[in-house]
DNA sequence: AATGAATGAGCGTTCATTCAT
DNA sequence: TATGAATGAACGCTCATTCAT
C-alpha cells in the first residue's frame, strides 16, 4: 500500500549494509532538521550526524534536494503509522473513538519531535512543492479518519460538509503546537487546553446543521 | 508609546534619505522573507531586493541579526496596529465584537503577507530565541483583545479560564493558516470555514462551565 | 630644525581646531597601532579611537598610507626629542654619559609604548618603504649621539670604525625589547640584563683595537 | 621527539596526496608572510601562492589560525633542527664551541628568509598568545645551548647567572638583524660587526664575576 | 560502499575610499 | 570642518557537489 518511491540513488542501499545506513541517514537529518532547522540542515552536519563522510553521504544521495524528499517521506509516513494504529485499537461509541484520536494528536503535540518539525514543514510547504504536496497528503490521510467519524456521529451532513469539519478539527489541533507544544509557553496547560478544544470540535460536529455552512453575503 | 528599539547601526538613518533607506531595505527584506523563506533571505538578496550595495546594507545594517530583529519588529508591530484598529470601531454587542474580531483575522489569513510570513516565523521561533519572544508577546496582545470580551461574554469565568479560551480562540484560527491561506488548497472555502470555525469557538465560549477546566486524570 | 613634512590633506589644520583635531587623531592611530598592531590600525578603528566620523578622519587623511606616514614621524620625533633632552642633561666622563644614555635607553625599552611600538615598526620596515626610511633615520640620529662618546673614549678608532661600535650599541639593545619589554617573560631581570649588557659594550668600547676589525677569511 | 601537534582539519592530508598539498601550503604560506607580512597573510593569497583554491585550502585548514599555527610551528622547528645540527658538529674548546654557534647565527641573520621572518614574529608576538608562545620556547631552546657552553666556559657563575648571559647573547644577535640582515643599510659590513659583536659578548662571559650581577640602587 | 581531495559559488562582514550636503 | 550615505573590492569561511581511488 506504502508504495515509497525512495530517492537515494538508484543502485544503492541494496545490501543490508547499505540499507542500514539510508536508515541511519535519514535518522540523522531529521536530529539535524529538529535541532537546527531547515537552515541548519547542510550535507556536512547530516553526514557529521550520521558518522559518515560528505563524499559517502553524496554517495547515497546525489543531492540535498533527493535527501529531504526522503526525509520528508519517512518522517510523514511515521506519523501515517502511528496514526492507523490507534484507530484499530478503538472499539467504542463514535464520538469515543475520534475523542481518543484528537486526545492522541494533542499528546504528540507535547512531543519534541513533532514540536520541531511541523513548523519547519509549514514554511517549507511555501516554498517546495514536494514538501507542500507530502504535507497535504498526510493531513488528507489524517482527515480521511476523522471524516469516517463525524459521519457516524451527524450523519445528516453532506459529504462536503463532513470534510469541512474535518478539516477544522485537524487545524484547531494543529494550532495548538506553536502554544503549548513542546517547552513552549503553554505546554504545562496542554491538558486542560486540549481538552477543552476537543470539547469544543465535538460540541461543532454534533450541533452542525446545513444551515452553518450557508454562503453568507459578508456586510 | 511603542517604544521601538531599533536595531540599525546608531549613527545611520537619520537624515530623511537615510531613514527611507531602511524602510526600503526592511520592506525588501520583508518580500525576500516571504518570497524564499528564511532559507533565502541573504544579505545580498536583501541588498538586491532593495536596490543598494551589500556594504550600504551593511552600513545600515551591522549584522544580518540585527536586521532580522528589525524586520520581525517591524512585521508585528503592523499586526498590532491593524488589531487595535479594528477593536476601536466596533460598538456592538461583545459577541458581534468578538466576531468581528475573528473573522477579520480569518480575512488576513487569506492574504499572501500572512499566508508566508506566519509559518517562517513559527519555524523560526523555534530555534531563535528573538524570533520566539517577539512572536509570543504579538499573540499575548491578540489575546489580550480577546480576554476582555470574552469576559464580557462570559462573566462566570475565572481570569485563568478565561485566558485559556483565548488562547484556543488564538490557536484554532492560526492553524487555518497552512489550509485555507493565500494559494493553500482549501482557500476557496476560507469563509465557510472560517465561519464555522468562529461559530464553533463563540459556542465554546458561551457554554463553558468551570467543569470544562476540571484536572481530569490521564489513564 | 624638525622639517617635518606632515601628510595630511593640504589646506587642512589650519586653524586651531583641525590643528588639534590632527593630533588627537594622531595619538589615536597611536593607540590603535600599539593595542591591535598594524593588522588592526584600520581607519575606522582610529576614526572610533579619536571620536572622529570616517568621513572626517578621510577629510584630514586622504588616505591610510599619509595617516600611517605622520603617525611614524610623530612618534619617531617624540623618540629624538627625549634623546636629545637626556644628553643635554649630562655633564659627567664621557663614559658615565654614554653609560647614562644606554641605561635610559634600557629603562624606555620597559615602557609599553616602547615595547609595542617598534616590533611593529621593524616589521613594517620590510615592507614599506617610508617606514625603512624613517625607522634608520631615526636609528642613525641615536647612533650619532653614541659616536661623539665613542670617540672620546676611544680616540683611537677610525671614524668607520666608531660607527660599527655604535651600531652594536644600539642593536644589542634593541634586541632586548623581545626579551626584557614591558610584560615580557624577562621584564623583572630588565635591569641587571640591562647593566650588564651595558658593561659587556662599554668593555668592547673600551677595549676595541683596530686588529678587532680586520677582516678574516671565512673558514 | 618532536611532538609537532599539526592543525590541519583531522582526517586531512592522511594519504601522500593530502600530505604534500599540506606541505606546499605551509611553505606558501611562508612565502606570502615573508613576502607581504602577516598583513598581507590572506587566505586567498596563500591559496593563489599554492596552486589551490580557496575552498581546498580551507579543507585542510580550518580557519587561517590554524594555518598561522601550523605555520609558526613549522618554520620554527626547521630553525631548531638547523641549531641542533650545528652543535653536534663541534668538538672543539667551548669558546671556540660557542663562537662558531653564533657564527652561525650571525650569517642566517643575513638569509632573506630570517631577516623577514623574524621581526613578522616579533610583532605578531605582541598581539598573539600562540605566537608568543611558540617564539619564547624557540629561544628558550636556543639559550639552552648557549647556557652549555657559557658555564663551560665561566664555572663559577650561578645557574642564574648563566642564564641572563645566555639571554643577553641571543638578544644581541637578534637585535642585529634590522641594521645588518639581507638587503638591510648594513649588510655588507655583517661579518665584521658580527664577529666584533660576538667578540664582545665572548669578553663579557670570561670576565663575568659575581659583582656584575649584583642589585644597584637605581639614583 | 567508502574515502579524502578538490572545485567554484556564495555566504556574512569589513575595508579604504568617495561624495553630497 | 564635519556629517551620514554609498561604493566596490576583498576578507575568512561554508556550501553542495564532483571525482579519483
Amino acid at each position: 500500500m506504502n508504495k515509497l518511491k525512495t530517492k537515494h540513488r538508484p543502485g544503492t542501499g541494496i545490501y543490508a549494509k547499505g540499507n542500514e545506513r539510508i536508515r541511519e541517514i535519514l535518522t540523522a537529518a531529521r536530529t539535524v532538521l529538529m535541532g537546527d532547522g531547515y537552515n541548519g540542515l547542510t550535507m556536512r552536519a547530516v553526514a557529521a550526524e550520521a558518522g559518515v563522510t560528505v563524499g559517502n553521504l553524496n554517495y547515497y544521495y546525489r543531492s540535498k534536494s533527493d535527501l529531504l524528499k526522503d526525509l520528508l517521506e519517512m518522517v510523514i509516513a511515521t506519523y501515517l503509522d502511528d496514526f492507523h494504529e490507534i484507530r484499530a485499537q478503538s472499539e467504542q461509541s463514535p464520538e469515543a473513538q475520534l475523542e481518543a484520536l484528537l486526545s492522541f494528536i494533542v499528546d504528540d503535540i507535547g512531543s519534541k519531535e513533532t514540536t520541531l518539525f511541523f513548523p519547519e514543514l509549514w514554511a517549507l510547504s511555501n516554498h517546495d512543492d514536494f514538501a507542500s504536496e507530502n504535507m497535504h497528503e498526510l493531513y488528507r490521510k489524517a482527515r480521511f479518519e476523522f471524516e469516517g467519524l463525524i459521519t457516524e456521529i451527524n450523519p445528516g451532513l453532506t459529504k462536503q460538509q463532513t470534510k469541512q469539519l474535518a478539516l477544522i478539527v485537524s487545524a484547531s489541533l494543529e494550532g495548538l503546537t506553536v502554544f503549548v507544544g513542546h517547552d513552549k509557553p503553554f505546554s504545562r496547560q496542554r491538558n486542560t487546553i486540549g481538552r477543552l478544544t476537543i470539547k469544543g470540535l465535538l460540541d461543532l460536529i454534533r450541533n452542525a446543521t446545513a444551515d452553518d455552512f450557508a454562503h453568507r453575503q459578508r456586510r
